[in-house]
DNA sequence: AATGAATGAGACTTCATTCAT
DNA sequence: TATGAATGAAGTCTCATTCAT
């Protein structure tokens, strides 16, 4: 069997996996819910992911991939809230293109975190990096006017990131918000007029 | 068996369950463990509460409570970056109050919620209650010129009450971020000059 | 629940794991055919033997009990010829106390040993104390003629206590030795005469 | 595909399962281990042996060839002990030559035996073999004066044989017996004074 | 013949819940 | 009411064996 056979597996299961914890959660959803969802019989999963645990990592690791995608984004200059804004649409995008809705897997992985360390590893590098970005975005804009110059980058980073835990929370339990709404509050609460 | 040592029992149960849920999840915490915690026997516990998922429910809504304590503080004028310092403060705070920190047994409500109506409906009527809160500050600020005069209140409410969880999962997972620093990062970014 | 009633419960599956131990081996015997023996739940069981594991422990253990029975008859003067003659009388009408035949169990005990080395410490040891007993029979035999006097006691002793493994092992496999003809050979080859 | 290269593909299999079998026991070696061991793939190792239980079967029969090497030797004259001696000794030297220890694999059968019919067999037929050849050898010793003349020589040789298993047990568990100790106090005890 | 991925029955164990005392 | 032993369904994982390539 050819090295991406074995990939393309890895992936029908960590999907299978994607979707199943997305519905009820790492701890509800047993083996035997992902073996069905994929389609598969137990030995051949277990030939993949060595065990529930190594498959729960997996699973937070794909969701925290979102990242990834976004990162290049934040290169791009404008205003925090249009950053934002991209932010927030692309999550949207992107969820189709897993099969599964990578945001509810990331708000397994928060809970997961606190008692699995390979989790939490993964998903505190993740953020991680996602902040770093945005903070090397906040010298321009302070330059700009858009962020009080004597502010720290570093903390700058973590209030902006921090409003994305929130949309994802409101978006998954009240339902009631939408990235472009979500930007133009934010530009009306900043210091960027226009956007 | 008076009406008040019910109470009682019933508070030395859930104050347990809050323990063993915020350190190792809902569904990773048995029964046993919840049991042992209380220092009382299965059948005492089962006597207060009908199932396990009894149980989690009432320990998503005593986490919830930590918003009783915090709502009135709303009311209290200010910049949005004053309020947040004060909310994100209180809550710290409060979780001694506690016994256990009920922002990590949030965090499990988030992901349960994704899977359980009645805990889903604990934390959405809570959350809406803060909103609406906030939602009421919102002209007086926009008279104020600290918020557009344009901005719809209840959006504004929606980003201002989505720096909770960001603050959240950050003071959790990340483990570095404090109320003041977080406040003041806020202010850079807004009308905010002076808080 | 009193004391006695776990010892008996205890007693109880412990019985049925000899005898369903004795039957199929250690390994080939699944906890499902113990519980069932033992005739009680799966929970029942585990709440008195933590894991398989300790059951075959406690099952090997209690098959070198049978030592523990045997051992004051070393202490008896005689030939070395009438002492394993009593030995093995004595091992036979035993079995019968245990309500399954602990030769049996100590067979799957010697390979078990090789693996685990609580079974092998717990097999040593009790091997061990019926060799230093007879070791201690010894001398006198040196003195009455019937062991060379410039013998090491230690070696006889394991020598003596070897025709043990080999009495079980025919008895178990051939099936054609009986305690008083084995007894008799013995006296045919030793100095010996009379018994 | 030659009858020999198939002999010679038996062979590796067998000395494999004889590895993995003395070391761990027949029933915790999984086919995955032998099959690793003998550096092959399943399909192969199915190929030559149908099921785990041939394997164990023909394990175990090779182990049984200890015997037959050692037989021959049981003809040549001598006193018990000398006997013995020379048996145990064999013992020890033949194990090399098997690549693992046939006396760990010949416990494990002595265990088998009491539920596999097969392995019952092919043991006790071995083991027939062995108590024949020492019972032909004892007249002769009748006649020495080192055995009592009036003694049934096949009861005398189950005793005698019966010191092997001991032997074996002895060895692999409390491992402080050696041939030449074991002799010498067997000579201690016998009427052979010189061997 | 050989490979090794796949199968799926069945192993061990846990745990939410009940109920006789 | 309180206890905690008992229940048994269900969970995770293994492994002897097969079969398409």
């Amino acid at each position: 069997m050819s090295e991406s056979y074995r990939a393309e597996r890895r992936e029908q299961i960590l999907a299978a996996a994607g979707r199943c914890f997305s519905r009820r959660g790492f701890h509800v959803t047993s083996m035997d819910d992902v073996i069905a969802e994929a389609g598969l019989s137990a030995g051949a999963v277990y030939g993949y992911f060595r065990s529930k645990d190594e498959l729960i990592l997996a699973a937070a690791s794909r969701a925290m991939d979102l990242i990834g995608e976004v990162l290049p984004e934040l290169a791009r200059t404008g205003s925090p809230a249009s950053l934002l804004e991209r932010l927030l649409s692309l999550m949207v995008e992107l969820s189709e293109r897993f099969g599964f809705d990578p945001t509810r897997v990331a708000i397994q992985a928060w809970g997961e975190s606190m008692r699995n360390p390979a989790v939490a590893a993964v998903v505190r590098e993740g953020y991680q990096a996602v902040r770093a970005h945005i903070a090397a975005a906040v010298p321009a804009w302070q330059r700009a006017g858009l962020v009080a110059a004597d502010a720290d980058p570093d903390e700058v980073a973590k209030v902006l990131f921090g409003l994305v835990p929130g949309y994802i929370v409101q978006r998954q339990l009240l339902g009631d918000v939408r990235p472009d709404g979500y930007a133009a509050a934010l530009r009306a609460v900043t210091r960027d007029a226009a956007g």
